[in-house]
DNA sequence: AACACCGTCAACCGCACGCCT
DNA sequence: AAGGCGTGCGGTTGACGGTGT
């Protein structure tokens, strides 16, 4: 909507664009006699008097200015058209792309935080940053595109990484040599999910992978939680939000909703605790090598979490699009054994139907296009090797945000959806292989690149990380659900993993198979070692 | 021309937090 | 400590305009 400025509104004060209805102050139906506060569009003529006010009196104390201006509007209301539409530092107009795009990296950080959001985005209102993003979020569910770039996503993901090092440090007291702190930017949390989307961890995405695998053992303690994941530890240092709101968690998707309304941070009592334990059991008697594997299990565990396997996290609910948050209806895409979706239907191309391979190990038909998405990129990969066609990034950023709306607007349905894409063509078509290996090839080098200086230097501890940071494969995990059968779910996965990553991690999966199987039984052992990051 | 659909935007509402008394 | 008040935040709603049928 053209919205004037408040300066023309001030020297054009008939028709307002933003008034349509009503240009008497004082006039409208939702204003009554007896001093009842109007409600609806403001007028010029309102506008005039709140930015008289506000210039005489300053900002601040919004209800005086009802009682002192005249104005029949409350304070709340004065003080969202001020800050909204008269403040004179707001810029006006179109996102510029690199606003987009700052966006789009700051969602992916903070999730839905558009005070936060806004303010490092000088001028621009949360509300501005929160239509344009609620709009661009459909605009791509339409479509069926990812939510974030794949870059952008993996940017997140490492900053995630990092930051959890920092806490993971912190909590264990083990430095590590090459950590370089990053504090500055406040990991988004996970209010919970839109109903119609899949669950691709929306959440779990969001954890820090390695959040979820460095719980020592204090940490599954109550004090141990809160040591571990400090909250002020994670508020910006930059631009400090005036307040906190309740939810500022660190481990998103588990903190702010444990099922069963616990929070995290305030958890003292055990459930999470056993949750953590039971869900994460995979890989307790395991060494650090395995650690990351446990994340599947433990991101896989919704029953773990809430003690009962049917039922659903309150975090899958709703879904926040908080960072990373992928919607695999592109990203896992369709896997070659998925029946193709209609191109119509952004819900089916978001919720990948059960595929044989997740049907054939008590998959959570909510997840199974993950796995779809693992055993389809192990697949991928596999059919891609010796293709350099995702070996070509150079830099940061495999996919610049503008390579990414290309690609997406090659599947944006300017009458094609992205499903059609996908559908259109067949299920092996180059389109959709193509998508798949950029994606992976860039993740596996990314995730190098950046765990390199961290001095990684267990080549397959590096690989784990590689692989467990995805989020895919985190997500994977949830098809894991109870862990009947650990073993054979395991070994489905390894397979797929295999293929995808090689005999390094082969080796890994085979200890991890150990591990699960017996920790599956629910006991902690040495958490200590549990922790990749410590055992250096 | 009429209608339906969709995108965009402004505004409202409920809730939560911090401060003050 | 408890309650009131002011403020901020995020979700939702409704109006409007554009576009397609």
């Amino acid at each position: 909507m053209s919205m004037t400025s408040e300066s023309e509104e001030m020297i054009m004060p008939i028709n307002g664009v933003d008034s349509p209805s009503i240009d008497d102050a004082n006039s409208g139906g939702n204003v009554g006699g007896n001093g009842q506060l109007k409600k609806g569009p403001w007028t010029s003529a309102e506008d005039a008097i709140l930015v008289e006010y506000v210039t005489k009196h300053g900002e601040g104390n919004w209800n005086a200015v009802q009682k002192h201006s005249g104005l029949a509007r409350c304070g709340k209301s004065c003080r969202l058209r001020w800050a909204n539409h008269l403040r004179p530092d707001l810029k006006k107009g179109a996102f510029s792309p690199e606003e987009e795009r700052r966006i789009i990296e700051l969602h992916a950080k903070m999730g839905n935080k558009w005070a936060r959001m806004a303010v490092e985005l000088p001028g621009r209102t949360d509300n501005e940053i929160k239509n344009y993003w609620n709009t661009r979020i459909k605009r791509r569910q339409r479509a069926g595109l990812p939510i974030y770039p794949p870059d952008i996503c993996l940017q997140a993901l490492n900053e995630n990484q990092q930051t959890e090092n920092i806490n993971t440090f912190s909590s264990s007291e083990v430095l590590h040599p090459g950590f370089i702190p990053v504090t500055n930017f406040d990991v988004p949390d996970f209010k919970g999910f839109e109903p119609n989307q899949q669950i691709y961890s929306a959440s779990l995405l969001d954890i820090p992978s390695s959040s979820l695998l460095d719980i020592s053992p204090s940490s599954l303690l109550p004090q141990g939680i809160h040591s571990s994941y400090p909250n002020k530890s994670l508020t910006s240092t930059v631009h400090p939000p005036k307040r906190l709101r309740g939810s500022e968690p660190f481990i998103c998707g588990l903190t702010n909703t444990i099922p069963g309304g616990i929070q995290y941070q305030n958890s003292g009592s055990s459930p999470i605790g056993q949750s953590f334990v039971y869900s994460s059991a995979c890989d307790h008697n395991s060494t650090s090598d395995h650690a990351t594997l446990s994340s599947i299990v433990l991101s896989g565990s919704h029953a773990g979490l809430n003690g009962n396997p049917s039922s659903e996290p309150n975090w899958a609910m709703k879904l926040e699009l908080p960072s990373l948050q992928t919607h695999m209806g592109s990203w896992g895409s369709p896997s070659p054994s998925s029946p193709v979706h209609s191109p119509d239907s952004v819900d089916t191309l978001i919720q990948t139907p059960p595929t044989e391979h997740a049907q054939s190990c008590n998959l959570s038909p909510q997840n199974s296009g993950l796995l779809d998405a693992v055993l389809y990129g192990a697949q991928t990969m596999k059919n891609s090797k010796g293709n350099n066609g995702y070996n070509h990034m150079t830099g940061h950023s495999y996919l610049h945000e503008a390579e990414w709306e290309a690609y997406g607007e090659q599947l944006s349905p300017l009458g094609h959806s992205s499903s059609s894409v996908f559908s259109e063509s067949t299920p092996n078509s180059l389109d959709e292989r193509r998508f798949a290996d950029t994606f992976q090839g860039y993740k596996i080098k990314e995730e190098a690149n950046n765990l390199a200086p961290m001095h990684y230097d267990d080549k397959a501890e590096t690989t784990n990380q590689m692989i467990f940071s995805r989020p895919d494969v985190l997500l994977a995990s949830n098809c894991f659900g109870p862990m009947k059968d650990p073993t054979k779910d395991h070994s489905l996965l390894k397979g797929a993993i295999e293929t995808y990553l090689g005999d390094e991690l082969s080796r890994d999966c085979k200890q991890m198979d150990t591990g699960a199987t017996s920790a599956t039984q629910g006991h902690v052992r040495d958490s200590c070692t549990w922790n990749p990051m410590s055992t250096v």
